[in-house]
DNA sequence: CCACTGTAGTAGAAATGTCAACTACAGGCG
DNA sequence: CGCCTGTAGTTGACATTTCTACTACAGTGG
């Protein structure tokens, strides 16, 4: 199933709505600011002590674990759930910084290859155990492994669910 | 235990970092990129349907239960888990759109108290039931009762963990 | 009363993200 | 081939958020 051109939804009459249970208000609500406060911290605390930001943190990750430490930028972008437009702009950025390199992609004239530079390695060698320890501080630590578990679960589905469509 | 001058943590070594077993970086992936897919699509289905951002709404549904449908900026600030800086951009913006309308607080002459016109209420009336469809849709409908409610317990605890600090 | 420290809110500049074109190439099909 | 549609990536204008510094008032303790 494709969009059609205007890809609004049928508008919602107040009459139709199944509005919220109180508890799944309350579930809803605890996930929404957990994640506020929690991503707020974990962002602060990484460019605190590495003058990173969460963003350009995640692209040195992805970078590294690819083969040739080189993903398409629209690879990185589907990866990260960014906008291609914002990745292009972060990258220029880390071009600019010198953390990675983009070359044109030989297979597909149109593509572009961004590889991760050995400052950019270093840089993030020297990051991941603070943030690691910052995950383990906030999030990690203060649940339990089954509630972990429920957690990745839970928004490991919210997660396919949005990528089939 | 009050915050030192210089608020860093203490460095890191790699020697000693507890890095996350794969179970652990497989449920904290999951759920931030699920996070990531969420809130964007939440977002933008949002601003279509009603032109509204995910900040203002939130602004509007705080208010909107408040008494007099006043809050003061800084209690909105904190339950938004926004920076007041934001939040006074936030609502300087929503005041000329006149959506809220702000005024000096008569117990505490620093204090600015926050109230939702008429036209704000509106606006969210017309829009929670696409924003409630939406959050259906893409969350709720996708969980299980209980996926939902170990998510909302266990982002509850990370809230609570977070707010204590 | 006065100094001191902390809280409430704001403002402008800089950084970052979004949106809407736009270029360029790929792949299918007449 | 030549056209058409779709994908990859970029760009610049615009909107939002963050950072930092600032004003003003509250509350505490001498």
């Amino acid at each position: 199933m494709t969009q059609t051109a205007t890809p609004t939804r049928a508008p919602v009459n107040a009459a139709d709505v199944r509005w919220l249970t109180p508890a799944q208000q309350t579930h809803w609500r605890a996930y929404r600011d957990g994640t506020a406060l929690l991503m707020d911290v974990l962002a602060r605390e990484l460019d605190e002590d590495t003058a990173l930001s969460l963003a350009e943190y995640e692209v040195l990750v992805r970078l590294s674990e690819a083969p040739g430490r080189t993903l398409r930028m629209s690879e990185l972008a589907g990866e990260l759930a960014h906008s291609r437009s914002r990745l292009t702009h972060t990258i220029r950025r880390m071009e600019e910084a010198g953390l990675v390199q983009r070359n044109p992609c030989a297979l597909d004239a149109r593509g572009v290859n961004c590889t991760m530079t050995d400052l950019g390695l270093q840089r993030i060698v020297e990051a991941a155990p603070s943030h690691v320890n910052a995950v383990r501080t906030h999030l990690i630590d203060v649940l339990t492994d089954d509630q972990l578990r429920a957690l990745g679960t839970a928004m490991g589905i919210v997660a396919h669910a949005l990528r089939e469509s």
